[in-house]
DNA sequence: ATACATACC
DNA sequence: TACTGGTATGTAT
């Protein structure tokens, strides 16, 4: 073993094929000399040794299956027939990637940058390229000072998500005239169900998607790829086909289907990696999805049932994709940050009690609490710890979280660290609004104190607003015209702030 | 319930 | 000099 796979150090090139000004193994050789002797290289050549041993200890599983093997095969037969009669053909998804998103809206304002190589980003991380600077090996999730190695004249322009937003937006609008209940993953993707559309339109889906297409770029002067397919992974898989500024049309036919995924390598799929991609080759010599299928059986004895179901499903194209479901409530809601390696716990603190800060406004914002405190830590090696704790009752301010957070933090202290995290979860939305009048009559409770005249008050312990009426009057006596907080949990925040730590 | 790993953009 | 941040989910214990 040479080197770690460039894989592995940011530098994979498995976005859209442009021809390259340089050669792959080109591109590589500088990205593992920019790599090479520091920290985060060292830590990814750990990080490829387990996921050697994990294929060295699937591979003795394998040899001890191998008895079994026949069986198992009668049963993947009839597990892959059994899917395939459950195919289901009748409706149509559409997929837009909008091209080197971040990229394209900086051109829109400065249209001498579309024919030089320019990112988005900053020096320690790329969030897009344009198609220039990729023809130099420069991607997204690149560090900006080797892709400065790889394109000395590359442009590097800080982010701008208000300008991002505001694009996504006029794309956004336009989408939702196809399918209302049309969901973004991000800002530069968007799925939709158009068979009602299409229905409705008696155009065919390749003019459906031109038109749209040429709706986006109206809009918004950006250019966009779709798929279209019959599930909204086929969709997702065939954006990729014909970028950028272009379309695929996978018609819904089992054959096609079939005979388009063959050629698709694994890692197109959504929800397959870089690791799950190198123990599928290394173990088993899986490379596309036809392969997948080759070894189903294979597949089936060494996964789990959750991974090989969805793997086999996947590669028939019947896989169901993120985002397929509900489009949900949010589980976790947390802040994180990176910064220059700190030994000291008291220095560990102060970013804690930051993030606990940020933390509790963005819970505010959206009237969230939770049970579970976590904390992440990075260490400056790039190990990364987690731990957590679960609490009697959901906290959303940041005394509270701090307070578990940074127990956490000195029971766990490592030697030093390059990031701190701190997460929620186990939300609840915290306003006392969904509590009919009834719980309030029947249960009995124990009147809160005012911690200002020290009185009983006539109120609900979780009835905040008129706690915070009181305790509002008692420390303006002279007003009794007392604005109302629209959040009224502030009032109370802002009176026992000064007990805090920090 | 907790810790860790993987994945996505 | 320098390798993100936010969220979800799977796996193992």
């Amino acid at each position: 073993m040479s080197g770690v796979n460039t894989t592995f150090l940011g530098g994979h090139a498995t976005k859209s094929g442009l021809p390259e000004a340089r050669d792959r193994t080109q591109i590589d050789k500088i990205i593992q000399e920019a790599s090479k002797g520091s920290k985060f290289y060292a830590f990814q050549q750990r990080r490829e040794q387990r996921i050697a041993e994990k294929v060295a200890a699937l591979q003795i599983k394998k040899t001890q299956l191998s008895t079994g093997y026949s069986k198992a095969e009668q049963e993947t037969r009839k597990w892959l027939a059994d899917a395939e009669s459950r195919r289901i053909l009748e409706r149509t998804y559409l997929h837009i990637d909008m091209d080197a998103f971040f990229a394209a809206v900086e051109v829109l304002r400065r249209p001498e940058l579309a024919t030089v190589p320019m990112a988005v980003g900053g020096e320690s991380m790329l969030s897009t390229s344009n198609y220039v600077a990729r023809t130099f090996g420069v991607v997204a999730a690149m560090p900006g000072y080797i892709a400065r190695k790889l394109c000395p004249h590359l442009i590097i322009i800080p982010p701008d998500y208000t300008a991002y937003r505001a694009a996504g937006a006029k794309v956004h609008e336009v989408l939702r005239s196809y399918d209302p209940n049309m969901s973004s993953f991000s800002l530069d993707e968007a799925s939709l169900d158009i068979t009602d559309y299409l229905a409705r339109s008696s155009a065919t889906p390749e003019e459906v998607t031109e038109e749209l297409r040429g709706r986006v770029l109206r809009a918004s002067n950006l250019t966009c790829s779709a798929g279209v397919g019959c599930s909204r992974q086929l969709a997702k898989i065939g954006s990729n086909v014909n970028k950028p500024n272009g379309q695929f049309i996978l018609p819904p036919d089992p054959e096609k289907i079939l005979e388009f995924l063959k050629k698709q390598p694994v890692k197109r799929i959504n929800g397959i990696g870089k690791v799950t991609a190198k123990i599928l080759e290394d173990l088993l010599k899986v490379v596309t999805c036809a392969d997948i299928i080759s070894q189903a059986t294979w597949i089936r004895l060494l996964f789990s049932e959750i991974q090989s179901e969805f793997l086999l499903l996947s590669a028939l194209g019947m896989g169901s994709a993120f985002g397929d479901g509900d489009g949900s409530e949010r589980k976790s809601m947390s802040v994180e940050r990176t910064f220059k390696k700190i030994d000291a716990l008291s220095d560990m603190q102060v970013v804690l009690k930051k993030l606990c800060k940020r933390l509790a406004e963005d819970l505010l914002e959206e009237e969230w609490a939770g049970k579970t405190v976590s904390i992440k830590m990075k260490t400056a090696a790039f190990d990364t710890l987690t731990r957590a704790v679960t609490l009697e009752n959901p906290v959303s301010t940041d005394e509270e979280i701090y307070k578990h957070a940074s127990k956490l933090l000195s029971k766990n202290k490592p030697p030093d660290l390059r990031l701190l995290g701190v997460r929620l979860s186990g939300l609840t939305t915290d306003a006392p609004r969904y509590r009919c009048l009834d719980d309030f009559a029947h249960e009995p409770v124990e009147r809160p104190s005012c911690p200002v005249c020290t009185q009983s008050i006539d109120a609900h312990p979780d009835d905040t607003l008129r706690i915070n009426e009181h305790i509002d009057k008692c420390l303006v006596p002279q007003s009794n015209l007392v604005p109302q907080s629209k959040k009224p949990r502030r009032t109370l925040d802002a009176f026992f702030n000064k007990s805090g730590p920090l």
